[in-house]
DNA sequence: TTTAACCCTGACCATATGGTCAAGAAGCGA
DNA sequence: TCGCTTCTTGACCATATGGTCAGGGTTAAA
């Protein structure tokens, strides 16, 4: 089939229920993790019967990997602002503010994520040796050449990376925690906005970012 | 019985078998979560069968409850190197490095705090909202208090305190995916250094931290 | 309309798991 | 040594869960 083609009522119903249960899919595995999330939690969430989730997903890790998957590819998405840009101050930039607006929006995703690798990667562990290695090592590079053309100050380049991802993905992974402490309340624009630019601001003054 | 009497053999055997259970299951909790975490492997890990752990902790539960009280304690300590600082470059210096250092001795904790907050805290939230609230309050105050000695840039203390947690604990709850893109090696002493340095001179430049 | 492929689901199964318990072993004060 | 408390553990139970399957429904091409 190919993508100008028509699709028939069933393969739109196929897609919607598919789509269906990997939204529920991923809300329940974010708050319950792999082992506490159930088929049936699952199946519920979605509205459907437990064995309709196992005509599509054979298997409770194949739905999961498919949940991780998903989130995988948004993040990398994420990081073409990163490329385009001409130095730190537009591209880690851009990179903190589509980040933090993907743990404002997908928090769920994020959390899936930070439970895989948290728990060793035991499904994901080869997207970390290509993919996302690879994706490291050219983004390291372009941070260094940055170094190099005197746009910011001799930082390792993994270093910031990992400060970058820790600093974003935290108001989703610990989402909860800052709501606590905000007195129960989640975070409104207004804070959402000082929280994206107090992390943009000490960071690229941090590592003596410049225009 | 107060602290000056002699422990008898029993009392002896008790502490050790309860700290064995404990670490066991920080370690199981950390690796698999609560709900992939099971009673028995617990058991296995510690040398003990598995009815002998409901004789101290009643249910999986409690167990985890003591697990996280642990790692609590753990934290609040490490802040008392926060306190007694004259400004910031000492005070949140002093705080990266004892934290970090929990992050690399200590990572099954953190992954078990990372776990249960990102799974909304069903067990410690009265702890968030009030030994945690409290500190909090109390360190965001001494942080304001620096601002308005000029010691550092006005930036929100709530976010500064956010993005120190999430800097240093990412070595911990992520060192899955660290180890993974440093070639599958952990990090070594001069990298656990580098890290460590890193982060303190992003943040503390970042605030505009002086002495 | 026929037919074959695809989709849906209630009922069912094997297993794993948290937790219990009774009976015995070990410690300890008198 | 005696007697009481505390500790240990194999065997057991009720339940929850991932997964299966047969049979019925639906779609759409011919």
């Amino acid at each position: 089939m190919t993508a100008t083609e028509r699709l028939s009522k069933r393969d739109v119903n196929r897609q919607e229920t598919q789509r269906l249960i990997l939204d529920a899919a991923e809300k329940v595995f974010a708050e319950a993790g792999f082992g506490g999330a159930t088929m049936q939690l699952i199946a519920d969430l979605a509205g459907l019967p437990k064995a309709n989730l196992h005509y599509y997903f054979t298997t409770k890790e194949e739905l999961y990997r498919k949940v991780v998957q998903n989130i995988f590819e948004i993040w990398l998405h994420a990081a073409d602002v990163f490329d385009k840009a001409p130095g730190p101050v537009e591209g880690i930039g851009a990179y903190i503010d589509a980040k933090m607006e993907i743990s404002r929006r997908h928090p769920e995703g994020s959390k899936v994520w930070a439970s895989e690798v948290m728990h060793g990667a035991p499904v994901i562990q080869d997207y970390l040796e290509t993919t996302l290695r690879e994706w490291t090592t050219g983004r390291a590079r372009l941070i260094q050449k940055w170094v190099d053309e005197g746009k910011m100050d001799p930082i390792n380049p993994e270093h910031l990376l990992y400060m970058l991802w820790a600093t974003t993905q935290h108001y989703a992974d610990f989402g909860h925690q800052i709501e606590t402490l905000n007195g129960g309340k989640r975070l409104g624009d207004k804070q959402w906005k000082e929280a994206k630019e107090n992390v943009k601001r000490v960071i690229l003054r941090g590592i003596g970012a410049v225009t």
